[in-house]
DNA sequence: ATCGTAACGGCACTGAGTGCCACCGACAAT
DNA sequence: ATTGTCGGTGGCACTCAGTGCCGTTACGAT
């Protein structure tokens, strides 16, 4: 058969767009495979011969055979350091962590085919599986980072710093699954944003950070319906402040 | 008794006894070396030569040569599952998660010497890092699990879960760090419960999960002592009490 | 049209991981 | 003590991922 691909025989990568359509044939070519016949009974040769380049080209492109399914993580990391060194030192540290969260949020949500197949595909091959794993804590290691400035004036800032980061790392990854499990159709970006908001009340303001005075014997008094009982809530309310001594 | 030494000539793998010998023997070898001549460059054929066994065998130990390096996360999360299930219903989940992590916490504790040596490794060796991180990743999938399970009758539980389960992780992580940092000098231990118990306070009561009878139009009042701030523990309280429009 | 450059293809090599099989030491039965 | 079975072992051979090297050649620049 004839190939009407970008590059059956000339030179293709001298281009920058040259370059892009290599590498996006080679994808293409590699995630067709996998789905056909697997990951591990693929070999690079023949992604490289159905991409019509030789297998030293493959290696060219992709430092190894698993980051073919990935192609994007590497430039997002620099964007989310970029972002994150530029972000605005006024605003809540936990909303722009979960705001760049976000932008992670939206490379997914920008292909959602390319989405859908690699979560199939990660799903089945545990190496796969490990190596998308390492990716994101990259990201939760570059939030932390950011949160460790934000906090270091606090007593545990670091350990806040870390918590957090997960924190924001797993709400992002649970609203990611939700949406790949329901094929695309869930409305990713709202859950996330209300789970952020969630955290950053709940994360946020732990320690006096803002204007929250209070010293140690202020007594807060709250009166809410409710269908529970009086004792019960008392006493959920009690064990949610530290189980204090009467 | 047999032959003193692991395993100069004679079969060593019959026993139990002398299979943990011969697997400890070739952990040994390979700490030694890759911190002699880095982990790359230390090649299964010197491990297998230096613990005096052949090539194959490494393998039949080692599923690959960065487990040799990790010998008992898969034992451990075997046992992190079992004591999730025989977990005491009525303790608060996140304890009893926290106490899990501490149970891993232990088995680094347990053997300073070979925590830290790898702790040095995973700090320079990408793969291991990578290897590591999905080992943990895998704690925290248990964990969970658990917690969705806990938190099921919930709004939002499953998201909660993922949090806390992440959160009880990057916490255990952050320990672990310290400890490592110092040297083994730190007191993990109580910085862990410490840490638990602050993540129990905040993530922890979110809903009433007793009994709660009572009528629907009862009004409680509740007069605790509290160092965070009445804005957020009535927050807290009212989307604690499930969002009720007032 | 010519030159220089850099991507390409391909060859060869190392090393991880696996299948296969002959070997032999341990142990049980006779 | 001899025999037979069992299973861990060692070694050979193989596949395949990843790398270094180099001659080739298309493409852009002058």
């Amino acid at each position: 058969m004839s190939e009407a691909a970008a590059a059956p025989k000339p030179r293709a990568g001298r281009t920058a767009h040259g370059r892009r359509k290599v590498r996006s044939a080679l994808a293409v070519a590699a995630l067709d495979l996998f789905a056909e016949q697997g990951f591990e009974q693929t070999t690079v040769d023949q992604i490289a011969d159905a991409a019509g380049v030789g297998r030293r080209t493959f290696f060219r492109y992709f430092r190894a055979k698993e980051d073919v399914v990935f192609p994007g993580h590497d430039e997002r990391l620099a964007e989310v350091v970029e972002r994150l060194e530029a972000a605005d030192p006024t605003a809540s540290p936990l909303r722009v962590v979960g705001e760049t969260a976000g932008m992670v949020l939206e490379m997914y949500l920008d292909e959602p085919e390319v989405s859908l197949r690699r979560f199939e595909l990660t799903r089945q091959v545990s190496a796969l599986r490990d190596k998308e794993i390492a990716s994101i804590d990259r990201y939760q290691r570059v939030f932390a980072r950011f949160l460790r400035r934000c906090f270091s004036d606090q007593p545990d800032g670091e350990l806040h710093a870390a918590v957090a980061a997960a924190a924001v790392v797993a709400a992002h990854n649970h609203v990611l699954r939700q949406w790949l499990r329901s094929g695309g159709q869930f409305d990713a970006r709202a859950a996330l944003q209300e789970a952020i908001g969630q955290l950053d009340q709940v994360l946020s303001p732990q320690w006096p950070s803002g204007g929250a005075v209070a010293g140690d014997d202020s007594v807060v008094v709250a009166a809410v319906r409710t269908s529970a009982s009086p004792g019960v809530v008392l006493k959920q309310l009690r064990h949610s402040l530290g189980e204090l001594e009467d």
